[in-house]
DNA sequence: CGACTTGTTGATGTACATCAAGGTACGTGG
DNA sequence: CCACGTACCTTGATGTACATCAACAAGTCG
């Protein structure tokens, strides 16, 4: 697990983000974008396998995911661990540990990743400046709980094989809005470790189930592309029914 | 599962809650009590069973639980139930619902229970006017997520009998802190199938780890009445961790 | 200098034996 | 009647062990 490398300056001003370009993202106004460029102090770019927040530590900073993926987890006291979520570029990370003065689980990047970070003693003014921001954040975090809402459903009543199909569907539907994947391929930078720990499952076990279902026909995965290969079959299968396409905010 | 009784008119005036003087609530100042009085729009009281949210279906209202139990829960078409977590007097309920336009979970009374009702419609305005409140709804939301997150870690990586030892601390210490208790006894409105609902367990296992526990010495539960006998071993044994004590807003 | 070994490491694949959890059935008791 | 208790058998998931495969570094030899 390695140190974040230091903080850059800014190099990408918030106008100019071609984040926001993507359909998906709303559109912010004039004011809106000089507050969030005044808002933002930096620039953090990781390797993969990097830990931005620290289960138990302080954490100062609110971040962004500019681009790569990265994943939130907790571990119990033997090292048991169970992957939380996934975060992509838009999502916010470091809420939690904001408002509630430490974050209780770690968020690593899967891939080399760049963040935007912002100062959490600004928060409060964007709260008293800009409400329709803070409204936003308020919409960030109710649609984190709804997507852990569904990944506990998956761990608590799915069985492996609905588990496997379930989440290969998510994490394509979630990419595919960003425009992260080319057809039914998309680049999935997971280990089956990850898989295993995110739908909590032996290593052993995950592996059998996943070639259970390729030998079905549903999906391939090898040499990190997944191409999703019955996607009807694959949604029924498994109860998956994609998130309705919302223009969503981005900080 | 009955339909919700008609709301009623408003009983209680919020500068007058009682709820608000237990002392781990925020206090509020005479204006936003003011405010809060205004976007109340009324009570509703329900029986335990009623649903007051449905999966699929859009949510008009805010809610906030005065007294009683409640929880959250999502299905499978086939039936299998997942509980997501439990709502206690001070929870907010329904901000998925009101920010997503309709709810993709239940919620449903696990006791009579009475709420207060706000009209979704003057969410903005409490933005507007109000971003200490604002920012206490955020507040609420990023709670809500890290309950989840620690309710993920249990199903998804303790063992059954970590789990029911953890889950019975974790609402004996919620309860604690809104002085449910009466000492280490907790009157606790569960079944078995919730607890098996919570946990991702089936019933069965769920009686037999139960009662594996309690021959430990750990606690006992009869008649609904939960006595936490040995604190230090139980949370020793689930990893339990008291969630820090802290001043929360309550809308 | 390049080409071919060799060793290392991390991710993956598969075969057991074992065990934790599930499902059915049939009790009891309020 | 519904929640709880318990026995019995089944099965889904685990853990250990070991083999494969690709990526990469170091070392050796033509």
């Amino acid at each position: 697990m390695k140190k974040p490398e230091a903080m850059q300056g800014r190099q990408v001003a918030c106008p100019e983000c071609p984040l926001r370009l993507q359909k998906c993202f709303r559109q912010f106004d004039e004011t809106e974008l000089a507050f969030m460029d005044a808002f933002k102090v930096g620039e953090l770019v990781v390797d993969a396998g990097t830990s931005v927040l620290l289960q138990g530590i302080d954490g100062p900073h609110l971040y962004t995911v500019f681009s790569g993926w990265m994943f939130r987890f907790k571990t119990l006291p033997d090292g048991r661990r169970q992957i939380l979520n996934y975060a992509l570029p838009g999502d916010l990370i470091g809420l939690q540990s904001v408002l509630m003065d430490k974050a209780e689980h770690t968020v690593e990047a899967l891939t080399r990743a760049s963040l935007c970070v912002f100062a959490r003693d600004n928060l409060w003014r964007l709260y008293e400046k800009h409400p329709e921001l803070a409204f936003d954040i308020t919409w960030l975090a109710a649609r984190g709980e709804r997507l852990l809402d569904e990944h506990l459903l998956s761990v608590g009543r799915r069985t492996a094989a609905e588990r496997v199909a379930y989440v290969l569907l998510h994490l394509f539907d979630r990419a595919r809005q960003l425009g992260l994947n080319r057809g039914n391929s998309l680049r999935l930078p997971l280990t089956q470790q990850h898989l295993a720990d995110t739908l909590g499952l032996s290593l052993v076990h995950t592996n059998k189930t996943l070639h259970q279902l390729i030998r079905r026909g549903l999906f391939s995965w090898r040499n990190g592309e997944l191409v999703i290969r019955n996607a009807k079959a694959m949604a029924e299968f498994a109860s998956f029914e994609p998130m309705q396409e919302v223009v969503r905010p981005i900080l």
